[in-house]
DNA sequence: GATATCTATATCGGCTTGATATATGACGGG
DNA sequence: CCCGTCATATATCAAGCCGATATAGATATC
């Protein structure tokens, strides 16, 4: 699925700029589960206009640039469900956490200690996006409650391990009087 | 972090070449947390070598391209240590399956069924691969086992919410006799 | 015996990221 | 009250990365 496909869907909830599509990659309905750059964003929203399938108004503002709103046209609407249809890839995760967590016995005991601190902190802070969602009107919808119940069970699993076996990975980072052998990888006298 | 770096870590567990790095991306210690191209890999395992991160050596064989086993250089290694040490960046998912429940009341419920199901043996095969890892001489060291349950209850959580909540999210998907409907967003008589 | 998969490296177009540029209003701290 | 920082809003670009493809014999499957 291109980027392109994810804003045509993300316009099924109403119009939008840009910026906006943006802002619910980061902190909205796909905060946790996708994102993209404006380097791709703007493209594919021209891209989009090029072929039809979403229309793009211009609102006059002061001072900044113009708001390019744009809304998805019908055309734009099946095409994005025919998309969706034809099938799904893989999840795809890159986590420098997991890394971490895996190289734990050549790093400094504090290292790894920040870490699990700043994974806890950020996965608090997805529920905490979450919890904002279900206010939200739109979640009166039965998928996205589903949508939000699985990501909550997710990060409490996450948190609830992080929490009870951190012990474990401290115990196997290098204590602080021995950084320089972990380094070297040698003992000396 | 880049990619130079995750397979310079890789090498500290022991010589590799790209083709077998590249195995463990896919179904070794790193399924599930990182994944990286051939077209990545095998420019990154050259860029290390000209910074005398590794060293190379060629094994020849019959029939197939000469095998270029990496091994990581002291040097490398405390390379590797001290960016690991400088800071991770949070988790990065692009999950399509999210999407597809975040779109659940725009689609056919054959698809949604579908998706589920083939979320759900994506998971259990992910499972069968941390067991695998677990019965791996290397997984005595704390902090793998601590990476291998880590996997394990968020995946399990997971499956666990799909087996028990598919329903929702099936209910909320479009009947088999109104997907028309469903694709021109309107109701005709 | 045919067909597919595995081993193994390499290249390349096109997409994506992250940083940067531009311009202004708002908000809070010193 | 000034100054830095943040938010709004679009756009560009180098550098990096992905996915597909090429090559080619060996091994497995049917």
């Amino acid at each position: 699925m291109d980027i392109k496909t994810v804003c045509a869907g993300l316009l099924t909830f109403g119009e939008a700029s840009g910026y906006e599509i943006k802002k619910l990659f980061e902190d909205g309905t796909f905060s946790g589960v996708y994102d993209a750059s404006f380097g791709s964003i703007y493209p594919a929203l021209t891209r989009l206009a090029e072929e039809g399938h979403v229309l793009c108004r211009a609102e006059e503002q002061q001072g900044r640039p113009d708001k390019k709103v744009y809304s998805l046209t019908p055309k734009g609407r099946a095409h994005f469900i025919a998309e969706l249809s034809r099938g799904i890839q893989p999840d795809k995760v890159r986590s420098e956490f997991a890394i971490a967590t895996i190289f734990a016995h050549l790093l400094p005991r504090a290292v790894i200690a920040a870490y699990i601190d700043q994974q806890i902190e950020e996965h608090r802070a997805a529920l905490a996006r979450l919890d904002l969602a279900e206010c939200d009107p739109s979640s009166a919808m039965t998928n996205l409650r589903f949508a939000i119940g699985f990501g909550r069970v997710q990060l409490n699993a996450a948190i609830d391990y992080l929490e009870s076996h951190r012990g474990m990975l401290e115990a196997s980072a290098v204590p602080p009087d021995d950084e320089a052998v972990a380094v070297s990888g040698v003992k000396h006298a």
